[in-house]
DNA sequence: CGAGCCATTGACAGAGGTCAAGGCGTGTGG
DNA sequence: CCACACGCCTTGACCTCTGTCAATGGCTCG
């Protein structure tokens, strides 16, 4: 790795409290590299031998089974993937490919388990990732149990409101088929599912999209905090 | 908490390697309660408190949304539950009520975040349990959107079907209405599953199911190790 | 023996998937 | 520059999966 990158790594969250030494043996044969778009990192099933750390881009955790596949989750930096897996040292329970152009750390999970076992302030902060992946987990199962289509949608829908610069305005930065997968639905009823919400005041044009009754939606949508505050 | 009960709680892996004089913190201001069957310990959205430990019984986790509630999972001893809001110290995303009589572990989260700084051997203790209950939820995640509901029943019977004494015969622990909502689906579309595995070699007898065609079922059910390996 | 809970069953309705067709934008090669 | 092919999204028709509501019957427990 070069140094420039080195330094870049060391101010994450993750690192920035772990000591110099073990940092150090940390990134030791770890690889910091770029992958275009559309390029699979890991396939389930694969032993886990690289924790990832997503620095840059875009990359989607699917599961697959029996000729079906579903997003798991859309992963924006920084953030790591398939920690449990490292750290237990088994299988990968999800694939991942990028969706866009990415650079990704690439750090060999016999390190990472070293490293839990030699720092405390890096095992606390692997705590804290895992603790927190764990509850977006939970957050997920529960909307895909406790609500039908369209609510995921509409929900959907005013999160991202929350994140965006210019209140009542979307730009959706996945394409349907992904988004419709992330739902838990297919594209076909996800266009229906968009056609249901137009009169609650969800106008759609192509990746824009715009609320022009948020009273209305919030109603339909019912959001819950203990699903729905997803900062991931 | 009585001595009998401190010397049973050491030998837990959970805290079997921890030292002495941590485990004696740890333990402080803890309870050891036994609860009946039917009683809610935790509701979800209230601050995590305290780390639950079930040490005997059966306590059912469920989350709640808008009128609707679903199990999320059934847990059996020993192990863990919400560990991951005690770790973030945020609110219990999902409630917890015992099914049957059960004997419960109550630490105050306060020293479970001190031991984990204080007590190395416990935090990686504590890593383990928290990458084994992701590992869990993922695959719960992954079945609930990637198969239909009488191929979850089906793979649901071919995990009950390994963990049984006499092969082909497995005794169903929770009634219908836990076991639908466990799956995802109402009791009478449960009921009807059950009607579905009738050619597939499922009989039941109450709670009492007999696998007389193993090979028909495992055709429909396709289990799949990333999905189903669930030792919980 | 009756009240009440639970599981099952039937009839029906709505949610959501499948398949086929068509429109629209984009890129490419002639 | 245009024609065409291709991929993606949408729409319609249809069907399956799953939920709802009501009725029934078995079971337990007073």
């Amino acid at each position: 790795m070069r140094s420039d990158d080195v330094r870049e790594v060391r101010e994450i969250s993750l690192f920035s409290s772990m000591g110099e030494k073990h940092f150090d043996d940390l990134l030791k044969m770890a690889y910091l590299q770029g992958f275009p778009a559309h390029v699979q990192l890991i396939t389930e099933g694969d032993s886990a031998d690289f924790l990832h750390i997503l620095l840059d881009g875009t990359v989607e955790l699917f599961g697959s089974s029996n000729d079906r596949e579903t997003t798991m989750f859309i992963m924006r930096p920084v953030c790591t993937f398939n920690l449990s897996a490292v750290l237990e040292d088994e299988a990968y329970l999800m694939s991942a490919r990028t969706l866009e152009q990415s650079r990704v750390l690439m750090v060999p999970a016999e390190n990472v388990r070293n490293a839990m076992d030699a720092d405390p302030a890096f095992a606390h902060a692997m705590v804290k990732e895992l603790a927190k992946r764990y509850r977006v987990v939970i957050r997920a199962l529960k909307e895909q149990k406790l609500r039908n289509g369209v609510e995921r949608l509409a929900n959907y829908l005013l999160r991202a409101n929350e994140q965006t610069p210019e209140a009542g305005k979307i730009e959706l930065t996945e394409d349907r088929r992904t988004l419709a997968a992330l739902l838990g639905m297919t594209p076909e009823y996800l266009s229906r599912a968009f056609g249901k919400l137009r009169k609650y005041g969800v106008e759609v044009h192509g990746s824009e999209i715009c609320l022009t009754n948020l009273d209305d939606l919030n109603h339909l949508a019912k959001p819950n905090p203990l699903i729905d505050s997803r900062t991931m």
